[in-house]
DNA sequence: GCTGTTATGCGTAGACCATACGCAGAACTA
DNA sequence: TAGTTCTGCGTATGGTCTACGCATAACAGC
């Protein structure tokens, strides 16, 4: 049974140790032919261009002209691949916030910038991802949330958990509008015709008595409507804020 | 190439349509010695024992005494099977409110049962989500969520956003401590362990000049205390609620 | 320049997986 | 009794990840 600690904690795989720039390569042995950062970009057009199913070993290959096998010289297995590609595909953190910004204008800007690269890469909702961030770029943007809140009278452990709770969000938002686009696209229908169908579905098969509440709201014509769903996005979050806002004014206080 | 809607909306899984207690068994041919119940309930018991990674077809199978391809005389499909799972996994749902509730008890004591339902089942946060829900007793969940908000003056649309609120952050609090859970397992390190040495990590990866903020946190001992997870459930759920009542204030006034 | 060491590329093969298809036989209707 | 229709399921296809081992390339030291 291999060790997956040691004195100083989790091992970290030896794909990970690359991407920190830790760990050179061993001057024997012939001159590699491929390189993580090369294999992680070539799963990541696969991923772009077919979606995450089509990202196998096979085809990451292919997509290199190399051997099947040949990748596992670089990577330990295909989980820890996944996790570079989530490190890639997210892309650099959006920076620090300008000083102008509060924390609210700040973490505004963030969630934002997550926002869009979800739904540039909506493949990143299918990564089952398997733990606390350890990449680079993953805790870049994890720094850049922490400044936003530099300012406030939060305890450390308040921020992260208020950033817990923002990027919870983006990413659920996220999962389920690409899951209606997602859906159209498979049922051969209009995107905007979607919520209009899953709601005559769902008055077909509630019974009003037993589901009142439901019925009202299929009434209202709630799924009707498509609404930008920029808006239904912008409304979430600006709940969350309002709550973080709401520690932040009892904290002052 | 099968028509996936028709005149009415989308055509809804065979199976599916048993789960509402449409369709009734044809008079003709051999009695059936399996039932869509009975499959999805093996299943559930493969699950819970093994995790969802064990659930295979065959597994499932093999658990009734079946052979494989029996298992899709009742479910078209392996994801068809993984929506019934879910549907059973839940469990009812939690019923409407008591009357001496408002509608934050109310909705506090929803996200209680579905945080509940999350951990007893923490193999139905891997079961890739594909739509929105269908099956009975997942609208019944939402139907108890919408009667909470039935004194408030939220729109409808609103009532739904608040409760996709709350549901996608119980969902993803439960991701989170269900990896740290997993990961305690797999790395066969105490689960309370397993945050002080991703703090330790962390803090040997990071060069404090770059992630001054993040330093903060691990100097803070952030990681290091391992709190009651319950209590950060009811901080982030809090903040949440918190944003809702700001909204109700905002629409009642 | 030769030898030993070490790394790479990758072919083979094993152990799974979902599921399309088709056939034998059971249980009903007429 | 004949026809119809549905069930159980054996077989087969094409896919997945990855363990293992071999030939070879490139260096270090002598």
């Amino acid at each position: 049974m291999a060790a997956k600690t040691d004195d100083s904690g989790p091992v970290l795989p030896a794909s990970i140790q690359n991407a920190w720039g830790l760990r050179d390569r061993p001057p024997k042995g012939p001159r590699p032919g491929l390189s993580v950062p090369a294999i992680v970009d070539a799963a990541v057009r696969v991923a772009d261009a077919d979606g995450l199913a089509a990202v196998s070993m096979s085809r990451v290959a292919k997509e290199l002209g190399a051997a099947t096998m040949a990748l596992y010289r670089y990577v330990g297995s295909k989980d820890e691949l996944l996790m570079l590609m989530v490190d890639m595909g997210y892309g650099p953190s959006p920076g620090p916030p300008p000083p102008e910004d509060d924390w609210r204008a700040g973490l505004t800007r963030w969630a934002w910038a997550e926002h869009r690269a979800l739904r540039h890469r909506s493949w990143l909702l299918h990564v089952p991802i398997s733990g606390p961030p350890i990449t680079p770029q993953q805790l870049g943007w994890m720094e850049d949330g922490l400044r936003c809140l530099d300012g406030t009278a939060l305890a450390e452990g308040e921020k992260m958990s208020a950033l817990l709770l923002i990027t919870g969000y983006v990413r659920n938002e996220a999962t389920l509008t690409s899951q209606i686009a997602e859906g159209s696209r498979a049922a051969g229908v209009e995107p905007s015709e979607m919520m209009p169908a899953y709601g005559r579905l769902v008055a077909r098969l509630i019974d009003p008595a037993r589901f009142p509440a439901l019925q009202r709201v299929l009434d209202a014509g709630v799924l009707n409507q498509d609404d930008d769903p920029d808006d239904e996005f912008t409304f979430g979050l600006d709940r969350i804020l309002d709550g973080i806002d709401a520690l932040i004014r009892r904290r002052t206080a």
